[in-house]
DNA sequence: CTGACTGCAAATAGTTTGCATGACG
DNA sequence: CGTCATGCAAACTATTTGCAGTCAG
């Protein structure tokens, strides 16, 4: 399931937050963004709607939702060392596009089984765990682009 | 495999980088570490040995080894913004103690066919992945509350 | 009303870079 | 000997925090 904006903002109500404009034109951001954003990325949508509205709040605000688990975050590899945002649908990995940054969910039971024997071999009580995948896509594989800066060492 | 302290540097050295005695000694405390390893920790057990070299030489040794292949890393989900290096053994993943820390490495063959899967789904020419799983390890399970610094298992 | 929330700016934390000096090959 | 590497400090980027004023409940 994709909580809807209502969904989100009933929840953070309910575990005693207050719903601030600010907060709900966070939400709404995500809510209606179709891609991952950055907390810079949320910040300067909102700049144009909100002026005013602080790059901490957006941080704050996200911390919230975190703690609610009503985003997940894009730890993507190599140069990215900027994480993304959005709105979760059910339980879900990505893959990555390393050349321009797409984002791709896909959900995978097997992992459960895998945690599961993990959890019984070491004794560990497992409660999270992170797949990404990264690559390029098939857009970036045609054109010959690379936004992306990759060479080191001059 | 696990890669000698030897081989990490005639790799080194044979890819055209100097071998300065700073690489030489950011290689082998890399190499005798039992546990993966912060840029910041290998710049401050070196301080004892080698006094004066620089934090930007660590990061800098750290980069060239990345990008030979030579070390891993670790992204510790949650609060962890740190990540951590180590001396890499075959392809594997990491079971993570978000407690105290401890890292415990496994491999997971499944994976390459699900990124098979993945890969003719979507048209991405798939190259790299990350797999973390993260719980609370037996010790700290029993135990109510650790420091941080680590401990490891095979 | 009142504590939680906000914007701002300053503070951290982690990492990178510019530059003059120094040393590997 | 000519690069390439180093140490230092300053620059950057991402995120967090202190504070005084403000507002949701």
């Amino acid at each position: 399931m994709i909580y809807t904006e209502n969904k989100v903002i009933s929840r953070v109500r309910h575990k005693g937050y207050k719903l601030t404009p600010q907060r709900r034109k966070v939400i709404s951001t995500i809510a209606l963004s179709q891609e991952h954003l950055t907390p810079i990325a949320i910040y300067e949508k909102l700049q144009s709607q909100y002026p005013g509205i602080g790059l901490a709040t957006v941080y704050r605000t996200l911390e919230i939702l975190t703690d609610l688990g009503l985003v997940c975050m894009v730890h993507s590899e190599g140069n990215g060392k900027s994480y993304l945002l959005r709105r979760p649908t059910e339980h879900h990995h990505h893959l990555i596009c390393s050349n321009c940054g797409t984002v791709i969910d896909f959900t995978n039971c097997s992992l459960h089984k895998l945690a599961q024997k993990l959890s019984q071999k070491t004794g560990f009580d497992i409660n999270n765990h992170l797949l990404e995948f990264s690559g390029i896509c098939p857009d970036c594989q045609a054109s010959v682009k690379l936004p992306y800066p990759t060479k080191r060492m001059k």
